[in-house]
DNA sequence: GCAGTCGGTTCACTATTTGAACCATCGGTT
DNA sequence: AACCGATGGTTCAAATAGTGAACCGACTGC
């Protein structure tokens, strides 16, 4: 492995949940030793990709990467594709919208625009990752892979969210059964209580599966005629996102 | 100079007027030979910080840094401060408000909110530089470094936007200044014709100064009045925005 | 068919990376 | 106050990784 792997592989160090680390705990999780961890922090903050906080030492990404993020959204502006995407479907629905893509085990939230038209709706921590076992979105991504990678993606003993948690391997795999039949998933309080899901899976490159576009409605309005509307609009809203991302129709089973 | 070094600077060769460079056209901008270039620029792909077009074969800034830009700016929103800052900026004078950030010799746009007050209204768009001599964003910016770094900063043949474009170094260190003595920057049709800017500067960490903030007003509705409340909302804005940058007011002549 | 591109490959040569051992500092315990 | 186990950071001989001229095949315009 080059250097550059690396050096890259510490920048896959931070995430949502750890967005800043130390010295010591970057050897620790890279599994080397202080002195060329050292030189790699030093390295990407020399050049604005990390910076490092002066009271507590600890590092965090750097300026550097939204600079470059930007100049990515400016000259292909998938973000701002789905923008619009999600709030014409907040437009349709009523209700809060949001994107996500997969992400070492969870789905984490890309985008996400709220409804204006209701004094109670859902909300969505950006920050909070979305389980795959227990959210419509992630039901609706295990579905576009094959049975044995999806419940290989199912973790041995799933987080119980709400009483209505599915808590088996055999549950789980039912409702992907369903929602790979038809196009979508749906939630009924599995995540959190009295919130219900519809979401369908959004293709990247070559196809593959790689998040997914899904709406948050409050039980109490959630009947069969709103999931036929959302229903809808949610798979067409995830075939647009697809296509901006170079999917091309029809999507296929991921072996 | 170590190998990440030299990976970053493979990244650095991306910008918004150059999104995608060929392994020959990189290798000369580099001043290196091809194999090691392809080498940086496989490493780089393969972790998902570049993608190379499948037609022709050029490379370009790639998901992994969307990715990591979203964690940073899910753990320290600094765009959506700046959005809500620039919202309030739209409200407060029913203008097109934008931020910028120096980059290269131009002002970058990073975020631009449209007014909707006025039918008619100026487009800003993003992937367009914004000059440092004949913009007031630019003069702002300018205003905040020492009189030699400026004028070192206004290049030898400044270009011609418009009949109002100070041609001369002397009118545009004038202009900077007025901007020094008042705190913001006016231009008037020196960018666009019939279009008028107001732009305060933002400081960053250690109270440098990294960019400005504007507000585009077309001509006919620019009079004294205008100037008056303009001016006063965008240096609130700017105060605001370098605040969460991280500067400490107040903000220090640039040596 | 020639000249000038392009993206990509090879391999002997060489400069860079490596990591154990080191130091200074900081909080908490005894 | 001495000790302990952390922390961030430094050194330098040994080992490994990066380097780039020359090369290839493909394509384009002449």
């Amino acid at each position: 492995m080059g250097t550059i792997d690396k050096a890259l592989d510490v920048l896959g160090l931070f995430t949502r949940s750890r967005p800043s680390v130390g010295l010591s705990q970057a050897a620790r999780l890279l599994g080397r030793d202080k002195a060329s961890v050292l030189r790699y922090l030093n390295a990407l903050q020399s050049r604005g990709f990390l910076e490092q906080d002066s009271v507590d030492r600890t590092y965090h990404l750097g300026p550097a990467l939204a600079r470059l993020a930007l100049i990515r959204e400016v000259t292909y502006p998938l973000n701002q594709v789905a923008g619009e995407v999600l709030q014409k479907l907040v437009d349709e629905t009523g209700e809060t919208a949001h994107l996500s893509h997969y992400d070492n085990g969870h789905l984490a939230t890309v985008a996400v625009v709220e409804t204006r038209l209701h004094s109670t709706r859902v909300y969505l921590d950006p920050a909070q990752p979305l389980p795959l076992h227990a959210s419509a979105s992630g039901i609706a991504y295990l579905s576009c892979l094959d049975a044995k990678l999806a419940s290989s993606h199912l973790p041995d003993c799933p987080e119980i969210f709400t009483p209505d948690t599915p808590t088996d391997a055999a549950t789980a795999m039912a409702l992907m059964r369903q929602a790979a039949q038809d196009g979508f998933a749906v939630a009924r309080g599995t995540f959190e209580a009295d919130v219900c899901g519809v979401a369908a899976p959004v293709f990247g490159a070559s196809n593959q599966v790689c998040g997914a576009v899904g709406v948050a409605t409050p039980s109490a309005r959630f009947d069969e005629p709103a999931l036929q509307t959302i229903s809808r609009h949610v798979v067409q809203a995830a075939a647009q996102i697809s296509h901006h991302y170079g999917a091309t129709r029809p999507p296929i089973l991921q072996e």
